[in-house]
RNA sequence: GAUUCCGUAGCUCAGCUGGUAGAGCAAUACACUUUUAAUGUAUGGGUCCAGGGUUCGAAUCCCUGCGGGAUCACCA
């Protein structure tokens, strides 16, 4: 990057970069810092006269004459500093703190301070300095978002665009910011202690898969050199765990990173993350109960208590949940009967209900989009929906007292799905048959069904798998839920943008139309303004824009005298 | 994919029916020894997203492109 394109900001900060060299002071000094509180200790722990020695970034600093304010800020927050002119510099040479401290440091770098606490005459709890350290300069300007008495934030970081390309500086200047994904972490560590407490195990299976299992989403497609095939990235997890759960263990869980190539948008990132548990000689009945614990048990980890805000909502997620079969759901929001209609009764019921249907949906197809459109939506707080119809559910396992349909459910939150749970298909024959039905239905044109039949995982069941319940959770949503974010870019620290062009920027060297211009008067060095113009042959903006563009590299100037413009070579 | 809105200083935003680009914070200089977003005075800082068009003249009007937001469709 050369210097014409950086801001007067960024050029003044490297000109004091090099001052810092010239007074021996290394801005990237790569010593150890002896820290040894932190912000929140030192404010939660008020000990006057204590010896402390803290570290983080500069943000705030108000100069009084000889003695100055400022504010470091470090992972858990901010706290007030103290710089006195003579305590800094006892000596003669006051140069610390008129030159280093006041001039040479900016907002943004990370300083290391080695004080003592005292409180302000109003109150605040301050750290005194004894001595400060240089320990890392910041060559670009923060955004410099305040606070007021009232709580109202003035100039606020709030671009999303730039918030999401530059999440490190999200981080740094919107605490609430940081706060998500402080819960984000909490969430993960809850569930998974939640798991370990029950005795199941955390695993780690295939991110490349030959064949793309365990849901039905467009995969991303990768090519392996040396075995010169070509390979998935994983679209779900569930017929790995599901093998291991034939190998023996009781109960085994992953938090899946799962990459679909499907759309974006503000529910939906190319990558997220789910968890999947899959747990031996339980059924789904279990499952609901073990669900709805969990959830309460993560929302108090996350928020200390069950009730979360979502927008205009209030969910509590408190056991237990309500639970509604699908069949009744349908009936509870559209009065018609599922039970034991054709594929055309159910078309014909679609059609009545103003849904838009075509050839290619089968039953299980026609029943998911009458629940989705007229049912769905209204589960505002968490509501098991059960025992889907078996054509939509290729890995569950029967009905045990309805052929038609699985032990299936579905728990919904604020009209959207966040954990489906079967009891586990284990019958192989079954289970091959139900993998033939999803090739028919894709050689139909039914792009949701899965083409592919995983042989090694039909292999697996025929050595045989124990009865299994199994449960998936959308991690972003939930945390969404938690944390009252409507968009999963605000829960994921990178979520997918399309990649920023750098370095496009035209430099110092002319465009066409003024280097046209700037031959033509090369070869007069001075011409009347207008015959110039006449010579170019150029339109008005074109040539508008090229004087200026001459002018403003001070390669040309123009004069006037009495009407006649002149223009001549600098 | 469709519709719609937006892109101006490091940050937040003004800028009317076209007429020399503005404010606050941040920055620079000077003064000020306990301040609470907000000390005072002065100063600097902009290819107004890019390209084209209309016009004597475009940040402003029109077209195209790029990037982003929102709504809808599709998709868990």
């Amino acid at each position: 990057m050369s210097l014409i394109e950086l801001s007067d900001q960024e050029i003044q900060r490297r000109e004091t970069l090099k001052k810092l060299r010239d007074l021996g002071i290394d801005p990237y000094p790569a010593a150890l810092y002896p820290v040894t509180h932190k912000s929140s200790e030192i404010k939660n722990n008020y000990k006057e006269g204590e010896k402390v020695v803290i570290a983080g970034r500069l943000m705030r600093r108000k100069v009084q004459g000889k003695a100055s304010f400022g504010e470091l800020q470090d992972a858990d927050g901010r706290i007030q500093v103290y710089f006195n002119r003579d305590e800094i510099c006892p000596g003669e040479d006051k140069s610390l703190y008129n030159d280093v401290f006041k001039k040479l440091l900016d907002l943004g770098d990370f300083v290391g301070v080695e004080g003592e606490v005292f409180k302000t005459q109003v109150g605040e709890t301050t750290v005194s300095v004894k001595n400060f350290t240089l320990l890392s300069k910041s060559l670009k300007p923060l955004p410099l978002p305040k606070t007021d008495a009232e709580g109202k934030v003035h100039d606020a970081f709030t671009d999303p665009e730039l918030r999401y390309r530059q999440r490190y500086v999200d981080l740094t200047v919107n605490p609430h910011v940081k706060e998500i994904f402080v819960k984000r972490t909490k969430l993960f560590t809850a569930m998974r202690n939640f798991f370990n407490d029950a005795g199941y195990m955390e695993v780690e299976t295939p991110v490349l898969q030959s064949i793309p299992g365990g849901a039905a989403a467009r995969p991303f497609i990768t090519h392996h050199n040396a075995l010169d095939i070509p390979l998935y990235m994983r679209i779900a997890n569930e017929l790995y765990l599901k093998r291991l759960i034939c190998g023996g263990f009781d109960g085994v869980y992953e938090f899946s990173k799962n990459f679909r190539n499907e759309g974006m948008d503000r529910t939906h990132n190319p990558e997220f993350t789910a968890m999947e548990i899959y747990v031996s000689y339980k059924d789904y009945n279990w499952m609901m109960d073990f669900t709805e614990r969990l959830l309460e048990h993560c929302a108090i980890a996350v928020n200390g208590t069950t009730e979360a805000t979502f927008g205009e909502h209030k969910i509590d997620f408190k056991a237990p949940y309500k639970r509604v079969t699908m069949r009744q759901s349908i009936i509870d929001f559209t009065g018609f009967d599922i039970k034991g209609k054709t594929e055309d009764e159910l078309r014909e019921a679609c059609k009545s209900m103003g849904i838009a249907v075509d050839d290619t949906m089968g039953v299980g197809k026609l029943i998911d989009e009458i629940f989705g459109e007229k049912c769905e939506g209204n589960y505002i707080q968490p509501t098991f929906i059960t025992d889907y119809p078996k054509e939509m559910s290729p890995l569950c396992k029967e009905h045990r007292e309805d052929p038609s349909l699985t032990e299936r459910f579905e728990l919904m939150v604020c009209g959207k799905e966040i954990a489906n749970a079967y009891s586990e298909l284990n019958d192989p024959i079954d289970q091959r048959e139900r993998f033939e039905d999803q090739v028919r239905l894709a050689q139909k044109g039914d792009d949701e069904a899965t083409e592919f039949i995983d042989q090694d995982f039909l292999r697996a069941l025929e050595y045989g798998m124990p009865p299994t319940s199994g449960l998936g959770i959308g991690m972003d949503r939930l945390i969404m839920f938690l944390t009252n974010n409507p968009a999963i870019q605000e829960v994921l620290f990178f979520p997918q943008m399309r990649p920023e062009v750098f370095g496009a920027k035209k430099g110092p060297e002319l465009n066409e139309n003024e280097k046209l211009i700037f031959d033509l008067l090369a070869k007069a060095q001075k011409m009347d303004l207008n015959e110039l113009k006449e010579q170019t042959g150029l339109s008005n903006k074109q040539w508008d824009k090229g004087v200026k563009g001459l002018a403003k590299h001070g390669l040309t100037k123009v004069t006037k005298e009495e009407d006649q413009l002149t223009i001549e070579l600098v």
